[in-house]
DNA sequence: ACCTATTTGTCCGTATGTATG
DNA sequence: CCATACATACGGACAAATAGG
């Protein structure tokens, strides 16, 4: 597991480690199911406070990544991603894009209209 | 501006706080383009520490229904959600559903192609 | 143009709780 | 019962953007 940190950046340091997993994710150097490491480690690791990092592996739970639970840790997502979902995913987020509907507004409604 | 917050409930601070100025939005207690007291105010105000008032802020951010700004404070948004993204973002989270999708991944995937 | 107060943003540290194994 | 590991809350510090004088 590595997470490279860039102190001089404006990004903050839990984007940086989530950007950092997720790209890792994406490319296949981190498999689906995997575990990532405890926070704990991880946070030491790369000279950060836990929470930091705790931080950063929340954001890719919200984003569907990873899935966290108590006691067992991080674990990778695997993403199906039916066909059918992705046309209407993508034409859900043009006909916003160009309403001129801002990104938060836009996962308000898709997580109402999914949980109603 | 009042926010109740129950000790005993399982449900934690910083999501009661979220709720329940949500549901103040929902039903026109607080109107589109008031500003929230500034965290610090409301924190006091309820007896917490401002650190759980702005992670009740940054929720309802995430959700699309305020927007924060840093000296500025935060201000409630008006939605004004055009009706054939309703339609798009219904059929998504439709196709979403039955595919067993859940919501975090679909999410994440709106993002994606929001962000394309 | 400058300075100051306000307010959110991030990070650190500590403590306690709770689900998992 | 116990160790692990995430979850929440509190507190403090400093940074950065905004607003107002």
């Amino acid at each position: 597991m590595f997470v490279l940190i860039d102190p001089a950046t404006a990004t903050p340091v839990f984007a940086q480690i989530a950007e950092s997993i997720a790209t890792q994710i994406a490319t296949g150097t981190i498999a689906t199911g995997e575990r990532l490491p405890a926070a704990k480690v991880l946070a030491e690791s790369i000279g950060v406070n836990f929470h930091t990092v705790l931080r950063a592996y929340q954001e890719l739970r919200n984003d569907g990544q990873i899935e966290l639970r108590r006691g067992r840790g991080a674990v990778v997502i695997g993403a199906p991603t039916a066909n059918g979902v992705r046309v209407a995913v993508a034409r859900a987020a043009a006909e916003a894009k160009s309403a001129g509907i801002p990104i938060g507004t836009l996962l308000a409604l898709v997580r109402k209209e999914y949980e109603s």
